[in-house]
Parts: C-alpha cells; sequence; structure tokens
RNA sequence: CGGGGCGUGGCUCAGUUUGGCUAGAGCGCUUGCUUUGGGAGCAAGAGGCCACAGGUUCAAGUCCUGUCGCCCCGACCA
C-alpha cells in the first residue's frame, strides 16, 4: 500500500483529549479517532490491527471446538426480564422504545440472547456440548468512558459460550478455553496474569481474569513474584500473600480477558433444558468467556511501545514492513523501492510504501511512530555503494546489506 | 451521578485576573525559491459565528446566568 493513496494522519502533538499512553500513540499515529466520548473511529491502520486480532482469535476458538455465530445487537427487553438482568445491569444498558411501542435494548452482553437460542434449538444430550462464540459490537453506557479504547461505550467483544450435558464437560471446556486464551494474549505480544476473580453481575462460581499489567490500568492486582500467583485487589485484600507470606507487588493491569463457569443460572431462567440420557429433563450447564477485542489493541500498546511510538508485535502490525525511499524525486531511489516493494509483494509481504515527498526526518519520525516491525531505507548513503538498510524497529538495530540479499535479510526476521 | 479542570483556525496553546480599537503565536495547509539521512529556512497566502443561548454595558474572547461538550478523581466493567 502508498501512503499517499490509504489515509494515515499522523499528529505532531498529543491532542488534549488524550490521557494514556496507548491513547495519545492510536491518536498521535492515526489509528483511531474519537467521534465523541466512548465512541471511536477505526482509520485503516487501526482496523487493519483489529483485524489481525480477531483472524488470531478466530484461529485460536476455531481449533479449540468453537463454532462462530452473529448474534443481534438489538435485542428485546423481555428477555432481560425473564433473568432478571435487566435491573442487575440497570443504566449501563442502553434502552429505546421502537415505533411499535416495544422496549428494545443494545447489548452490553449475550448470555440471554445465545440461551434463548440454545433453549428453542436443543433438546436432546445428544446434541451437547456445543460451544458458540462470536466476535460482535457491544454497547454499555459507561458511567465514565475513558481511555480511549480500553473503556468505551461502544466496542469490540469476543464472546463464547459453552452448553454442556454436566460439570465435568464444563471444566473440560473451562479448561480449553482457559489454554486458548493463554495462547490468543502470547501471540498478541501481551504478558498476562490470571486472577481469580469474581463474577459480579455475571453470576456462577468459579471465574478467572486475564489481566495485562501496565501503568495506566485502571485495575489493581495483587502479586506474589515467589509463588507467581496473582489476585484481583480488593479494599479488604491483606498485603502479604497466603502461601508464603511474601509482602506483594501491587500491580495496576488492564482487563483483557474473563471467563465464567456460569452453572445454570441462565438455562434456568430461560428454560433452556435438555433430556439426558434417562429421560430425565435437566438444565444445560453454561460456561462463558469474554475478551476485550477493542481494549487489546490499547493493551498491547501499553506493553510495547517506547519514547519514539508504537513497535507492533509481528502478528498484529497493520504491515509487516515499511519502505522509505528517502528522496522520491530520485530516480534511482524509486525505482529500487518499487522493486523492492514489487518483490516484497509479490512474496506475499503485506508493505507500506512511503511516498510522499517529505524530507527524511519526517519519514523516520512517522516510520518509528507507526510502530512497524521493519523499516527498508533506501537513501542516497547507502545507496551509492550499492547498500540498502534494514532497520528492526523494536531493537533499533540496522542491517545494511547489498541489494540482492536484502530480500533475505527481510524473510529472516517477518 | 457527586467533586474538580478545560472549551479561542485542522493540532498545541497565549490573550480572560483588571471589558476597549483590525483576535495572536507555533505546528500543519497552499504557492514560489533555497535546502535535503532524524519532524528545514525565507517570502507570500488561505483558514476564526473566540463551544452554544440569553443577559449586563457606549463597548464582551474577557463580566453574569443557563446549556452542551471534553478531561481528571470516585462507584461500574471486557
Amino acid at each position: 500500500m502508498f501512503w499517499t493513496k490509504t489515509f494515515i494522519p499522523t499528529l505532531k502533538e498529543n491532542p488534549q483529549e488524550a490521557d494514556s499512553v496507548s491513547h495519545k500513540l492510536l491518536l498521535r499515529s492515526g489509528f483511531v479517532r474519537m467521534l465523541m466520548a466512548g465512541a471511536y473511529s477505526y482509520l485503516p491502520l487501526g482496523l487493519k490491527v483489529l483485524n489481525n486480532i480477531q483472524r488470531i482469535i478466530r484461529e485460536e476458538m476455531n481449533s479449540c471446538g468453537a463454532s462462530e455465530v452473529l448474534l443481534p445487537a438489538l435485542q428485546p427487553l423481555e428477555l432481560w426480564q425473564k433473568t432478571g438482568r435487566d435491573k442487575d445491569i440497570g443504566e449501563v444498558m442502553i434502552r429505546f422504545v421502537d415505533r411499535r411501542g416495544r422496549k428494545i435494548c443494545l447489548g452490553p452482553t449475550h448470555e440471554e440472547i445465545i440461551t434463548d437460542l440454545i433453549r428453542s434449538n436443543v433438546s436432546s444430550y445428544r446434541q451437547l456440548p456445543v460451544v458458540l462464540y462470536q466476535i460482535q459490537t457491544k454497547f454499555r453506557d459507561e458511567i465514565r468512558p475513558r481511555f480511549g479504547l480500553i473503556r468505551a461505550c461502544e466496542f469490540i467483544m469476543k464472546d463464547a459460550y459453552s452448553f454442556d450435558r454436566d460439570e465435568q464437560g464444563l471444566d473440560k471446556n473451562y479448561q480449553a478455553m482457559f489454554e486458548a486464551y493463554k495462547k490468543i494474549f502470547s501471540r498478541c505480544g501481551l504478558r498476562i496474569l490470571t486472577t481469580e476473580a469474581d463474577s459480579g453481575v455475571m453470576g456462577g462460581k468459579v471465574s478467572h481474569e486475564f489481566m495485562v499489567p501496565a501503568k495506566d490500568g485502571e485495575d489493581v492486582v495483587l502479586f506474589c513474584k515467589r509463588c507467581n500467583l496473582a489476585k484481583t485487589f480488593k479494599e479488604d485484600s491483606t498485603g502479604s500473600c497466603k502461601v508464603c507470606g511474601q509482602e506483594q507487588e501491587k500491580l495496576n493491569c488492564i482487563e483483557v480477558g474473563h471467563i465464567f463457569k456460569l452453572g445454570t443460572k441462565y438455562s434456568v431462567g430461560l428454560g433452556a433444558n435438555f433430556l439426558d440420557a434417562h429421560g430425565k429433563l435437566l438444565p444445560v450447564i453454561m460456561g462463558c468467556y469474554g475478551i476485550g477485542v477493542s481494549r487489546l489493541i490499547s493493551a498491547v500498546i501499553e506493553q510495547n511501545n517506547d519514547a519514539d511510538g508504537i513497535i507492533w508485535p509481528k502478528e498484529l502490525a497493520p504491515y509487516r514492513a515499511m519502505i522509505l525511499p528517502l528522496d522520491v524525486t530520485d530516480v534511482k531511489i524509486m525505482d529500487l523501492s518499487l522493486g523492492l516493494y514489487k518483490e516484497l509483494h509479490d512474496l506475499g509481504i503485506d508493505v507500506l510504501f512511503d511516498d510522499r515527498d517529505e524530507r527524511a526526518g519526517v519519514k523516520f519520525k512517522d516510520a518509528d511512530l507507526l510502530g512497524i516491525p521493519l523499516q527498508l531505507i533506501i537513501g542516497k548513503n547507502s545507496l551509492k555503494d550499492n547498500l540498502v538498510e534494514l532497520k528492526v524497529r523494536s531493537t533499533k538495530e540496522k542491517i545494511i546489506s547489498p541489494r540482492a540479499e536484502i530480500v533475505q535479510e527481510i524473510k529472516k526476521r517477518i
């Protein structure tokens, strides 16, 4: 892709509205723009990152046996009244009345909707277990949206739901999800802590949170280095580890995932029952598994940046490499740059080509800001010796090599 | 929702305390010349209902009242 053909409005200064590091960098690098508090537009680069995260999630969900669905954001309030959660959730749920006078809400989450789907389509133990997931936009009228994508009123979540015959089945699915989550976060370049947590308004007994330690995180986790144990901090939390008695570290974290063993709360409330092998009518045993997809973008940046900008992990980067011809009026430079672009393109490597008529300094600054892993720098200095430069964004390492060998150097690092 | 801060060209801000003449700067944008490996220099331009509404006054970006928006601190959460 050519820079001048796409839309990358970078900023030199931090916008006034930005608070956290990730929010500032997302805005400065032209990945997102705010429409209003809690609602963001994804620009071309931001959307590419979002799609990369979704691709990873889909791969890991599919390989742990879940099937993708897409449920409506538009929902009848009556389903929420059946479980009583319309009161628990309260004003966080956006409600309105349609032209027929029907009470509608925008889904803040989907337990009721998916349970209702299972209720009307599953009636035998032979149809269980089933695990479904979706990647979808949720709406929550947050009391205080903040930190850009971290707490938005409209955001993208991956939510999965498991339906089992018995507790053993639930345990198995829960464990499989737990492992899949670890893979997803690791592929996203995140170091995470997992904590046993409160299930809050979701209900159920067991739940785990996936926490990303980050300076601007809203949650606090107590972490024991010796036991490698983390738990969510609460007012009445004690400052020392229950297992070894050691003093615990207090870490600010961003919650990026939360999984719950729901049990039968929703299946009982909505009548999602099945007949077991003995002809006995039983409620389906449920689990639910969430990942804050859009929030992950911010969490990844919080953990992967330096003074110059973002440092994208390979799998998330909007482009794997970038080509910086330092003088677009120089025929030799442009011929070489375009030749490399075509060669990489033909190898299936997604490359951003900075074809702007800008000075070298501007291109360097913007390239570092965007955080694309590899920068291929084509300028007079090295070209006179028939050499090109490859800069690795994360380490600032520079590989200077002959034109004939540079593609090999790139392939090694991609 | 309670407490605090802010709102002035696309972006960052000065000017508001103590009302006064054609509303400023830097960045960005347009044109020209010079430059050209880490956000260039000079020159000439374009771009503003000073958040909105009402009020006080001879006169309001500046004072008063109300509204809206954004940010920060608290309760909520992926």
